[in-house]
DNA sequence: AAGTGCGATAGTGTCGACACCGTTGTGTCC
DNA sequence: GGACACAACGGTGTCGACACTATCGCACTT
């Protein structure tokens, strides 16, 4: 997926379109983009005097951004202290796993009753692509694909407090699902539980569709555990940490 | 309830203490509270120069206050367009309910599953206070101490996520809880579900527990319905949509 | 008389400046 | 040499000003 569409898809899912100034929007989607891709390191100063000049603006719209991404969960913000991007600790992230497991079983019970087949179908097709995705191994297409399938899925079920609640989930999980669906076999097990997903729908099975959407959703959890604590093993000979915990 | 506790409690479910600044913090609660209390109506504008004219600073921190409450969907705001004071329609309020129930039965299966004996018995103890307050008819306090006791619930629980939506959730429904709250014979409903609630903890019973919590919030959901058809119905007779205003 | 275009008004978004505070590097004392 | 105090720096919060635009009233048209 070209860079283009990335920041297309996240303007959406921080609903920046008409909500905020066009600057605004612009300075938030940078920052987000590079939380969710890396480029900006987890803990990482975020000083809005940088970023005003990096974008030639006044810290107004900077501090705007940050304050939109901190509702994301994406940014950190304590008074009087430099915003910083969020470092959420190994029981935050089970925390939002968990409730997300809940919401996304909660969104394949509702898809189930309220899709129509066509719309089912078209679900369909979008996993088949990401199929194709997944067997070339484009991980970042596949990645947002992924993001873009869940954000249909809430728009036919039509709940708009659902729909905004997974979507900041989902940012808030963006980051690290970037680093978990690279693992190795990863990639396939996700397109394979999308597409057993599919069938339940298509079979009008509510029951089944929320248990396999709940069973994806550990499944990628286990994956970030795994990746987290291979990073920590890796930090290990580096010794001190510098910055204590929150 | 005093005044001052109620900003207090307000000022933690915006998570205001040491994210914002103080004259942040107080604007937010002003509005916040006015917004609940119904002292700002539904739609009504939220102009930046008159607020930062009445707490006597300047536009800056108002926009802030502002941005903090339409995070939590008090305050709906549009770029270049005056902020105003939430108007969730009725499907707007149904998709709220229907995501808090869920949630609220996720919380009452955590709390079975990891509160300890003291806790459940401090639960209780605030629930046999808020019959004292529902029999004596003093429907705010009991209002807040409702807030306080889902409150100390997710606390205990721990997962901050989940306490994190299900405040931002409870905020939403406070104008419209205030008003169902209202309703006669509510109260006492309202107070028999909270103690078969603590029952259904104190035996251990999760599934009872959760199957309660969410009748409890389908009944409240009912409530707010009659009471928006009520007032609807009462509007009817003027109506054009027109505002007459000279 | 209702609809349309235009100007006045009022309110928003952004800016650069300034005061205050957190941070960091340095010097001092034991 | 290490702990502490303190000063210089860097960054945040707030302000008042200004440009831009949504909104509203008003004249004009049909």
């Amino acid at each position: 997926m070209a860079d283009q569409d990335t920041h297309v898809v996240l303007a959406r899912l921080l609903r920046l379109r008409d909500r905020r100034e066009p600057l605004v929007a612009q300075i938030a989607e940078w920052v987000g983009a590079g939380i969710i891709e890396g480029r900006l390191a987890a803990g990482q100063d975020l000083n809005s005097v940088d970023l005003s000049r990096r974008f030639d603006t006044s810290r107004t719209p900077v501090r705007e951004a940050l304050m939109v991404l901190e509702q994301e969960g994406l940014v950190e913000m304590k008074a009087r202290r430099r915003p910083r991007v969020a470092a959420p600790s190994l029981q935050d992230i089970r925390d939002i796993y968990q409730v997300r497991r809940r919401l996304l079983s909660m969104l394949a019970a509702l898809l189930v009753e309220r899709a129509t087949d066509d719309e089912i179908a078209e679900l369909r097709g979008r996993v088949e692509k990401m199929r194709g995705l997944a067997d070339e191994g484009d991980v970042d297409a596949y990645f947002w694909g992924h993001v873009q399938l869940q954000e249909r899925m809430t728009e036919i079920v039509g709940n708009a407090t659902l729909k905004q609640i997974l979507d900041s989930l989902a940012l808030r999980t963006l980051m690290l699902r970037h680093l978990s669906l690279t693992r190795p076999g990863r990639l396939a097990y996700s397109v394979d539980d999308q597409e057993r997903l599919m069938q339940a729908c298509e079979e009008r099975d509510g029951e089944l569709a929320s248990a396999l959407i709940a069973g994806a959703t550990v499944r990628a959890l286990r994956s970030v555990e795994e990746q987290i604590q291979e990073q920590e093993a890796g930090r290990k000979p580096s010794r001190r940490r510098r910055t204590p915990p929150t």
